[in-house]
DNA sequence: AATGAATGAGCTTTCATTCAT
DNA sequence: GATGAATGAAAGCTCATTCAT
């Protein structure tokens, strides 16, 4: 999943490696911003982790809201490819394609420990960089495209007067459950049930197509 | 809501007023943290907008964490207490304190730039105190409780084989959508549309409750 | 030893007794130099362990450094006091009364954990009020006064040809012994033994009086 | 004693010179101990005596503490380094060197106002780091060795029963009066005398060791 | 490209003292 | 005489950023 290119896997980078100081340095600071918060994520705790010297943040992203900000474009980035990845080895009709997406955003890899403090982290930014606030401030881009593609298909085969409405509200509910899921996972870790979050929003589905999607899915 | 007693009306509190300072000291946190977020809601900040002297908040509320803490809770409770009040003067057959409390939830006086704000401002912090985590870590309390009770009483009267279930299912997917609206109401303050917000999760509930609600409520 | 006076013994005083309340307050002060050192011996904490209100070292003291004033005089007597209490004890040729002083200063009462700390805590102001210096400085005044009039008796009659010199050398070089052991106690708590710091103390008087004390007194 | 190797003198420390800045904080910070005591030596008067900036301390020495302790452990080695000095002057046998040990102790380069200040300021810390009570509890380490191998040597060659224990008992009296000298000498600048205590030092060790001193030394 | 010593603004908190009650 | 809420100066410390090397 990390540099494939560089020799030493993925310990501390080597002397002159500026693309491996970058990665370097964002992971460590996802690390911290998961762990500890944005406002705790300073820069000497960035360069500790990374093992990398003081000036190396300035140097690579001029200044410590640049590091952040290229660290939550590489995580929401990384969301995005992880859903897309689960996506191909389902099915290609709409509603596998749906289901799919749903339970990607719901599986391990997407939803655990790090990666809700992560979404919750970035958005406690009340006055976030425009970018931070573009690529964290909702579940979005790819992902939402590609469900509400499917949901159009689903709703102008079934020849409901306005397919698009249709269409948009189920993305918009569909995203809006996986975002209050997101938060309840945040708040209650031990008690979340997976299984029970993706009954719900299939359910919230299943109401709006009915046709195309089994009471029990 | 303010000083009934106060002689001098509202404004600056006079200088021997432990219970008016209190409460300044809370709504400038509040103030500030809607605005600037946790991080940048100093000691400085907070006496400066209080009008009140440094000493002040270790003298009522021992340090800063716990006046953070006191006006976290104080938010949550205002949430509460203003749904509660929208929900009297609302219809009282489950139905309608279902659509009511959605309704509440979405309005103006409960949803708006600086409930949205500190929301997420507290459930930003990544090791939050428990007390904070507690009150504004998700929606919930009162409100929750109201709607779980509301839900039951369809889900009994509809004679379903699992009553419980189908009463918890329609809760978590309420509060979880009311929660994602919340976080797209921050990230798209400009676009977002309270009626589709209602409308959709009307038609989460129809589709679980078909008999009690008509698909246009 | 504490005020006979008052009918509730040496708890906390009742609430009008101003004299009760000066010396709740002096105790206290003690108390914490000894147990925290003077810069930790804060009001916050003098009033909390007198059980008293903040504006009573004002009103009895003037300030916080009057109390310490006041606290260090008391000390300082209450040292006078217990060796001139052993003495009395003790018998009543020179000799006698120079022992049994060496062996009062070294006495578990008037050499502990406490008196140690509190004898260089109050040295260890750097420009102490003149008041403080005088009284807590070196061990002197009464005890000093005894010791010498005793070394001069023992002086003349000895027939030496300067008398007064002898006493003052015998003073000196004892008190300054007396100080040294208090440091070494200090310094050594655990490993520090009266018995030794007595046999060293004789010694040294031993080598000026070989005629008034055995060698091994 | 100074840097020999910067080229701009002694005075204010060149902006890249790491030792010479920590020499510059350690300095200043024994200035205001000796003048102002511990407690009232503050970071703040630190950096201003030393020229330097706030953030300097806790670079060097991670926090003030850090300073106080290589600040206390450098006095405790200027001492012993101080007596080893005028030591090296003297004769070798163990009776001129317990004699050079006693003058040294009692020389206006060991002896002065600032180091007794320095002395009983880090004494007076009442709960000190094991570092600094170690270092300045009591005078102790090379000098204590020196002068007791000496009194060893001395009692061994005298043919006594004990002489371990004699030596100990010399060695102990001998570093208390120094002790005692000390505390008179910051108690009574003025009439403190350096010939009287001298001569009271040498008339206990003559006590002691009759054979090797003269009652006049 | 890379380093890390240096900076000083700004952080939270503690403090002795005041004074309306 | 007695109280304790209120004050604001000053404490120790952390921080992102700079820049000589």
């Amino acid at each position: 999943m990390t540099d494939e290119t560089d020799p030493q896997s993925d310990s501390k980078p080597s002397r002159r490696d500026p693309e491996g100081h970058r990665q370097a340095l964002i992971t460590a600071t996802l690390d911290l911003v998961a762990e500890r918060g944005v406002p705790d994520t300073t820069v000497s705790r960035i360069i500790e982790r990374a093992g990398l010297s003081r000036g190396m943040i300035h140097l690579h992203f001029k200044c410590k809201e640049g590091l952040l900000i290229a660290a939550a474009r590489h995580f929401s980035e990384s969301y995005a490819t992880e859903v897309e990845t689960q996506l191909v080895e389902a099915g290609s009709s709409p509603a596998e394609i749906i289901v799919a997406a749903v339970r990607a955003d719901l599986s391990e890899r997407v939803l655990n420990p790090r990666t809700a403090r992560l979404w919750h982290g970035f958005r406690g930014i009340t006055n976030p960089d425009p970018e931070i606030a573009a690529c964290c401030g909702t579940r979005g881009g790819l992902v939402k495209e590609t469900i509400e593609a499917a949901f159009l298909n689903l709703a102008t085969t079934e020849g409901q007067s306005n397919p698009e409405r249709l269409a948009r509200d189920a993305t918009f509910g569909t995203m809006a459950l996986l975002e209050g899921m997101c938060a309840d996972y945040l708040a209650n870790m031990q008690t979340f049930s997976r299984s029970d979050a993706e009954r719900v929003i299939l359910r919230f589905i299943t109401g709006l197509f009915p046709r195309h999607f089994s009471p029990k899915a």
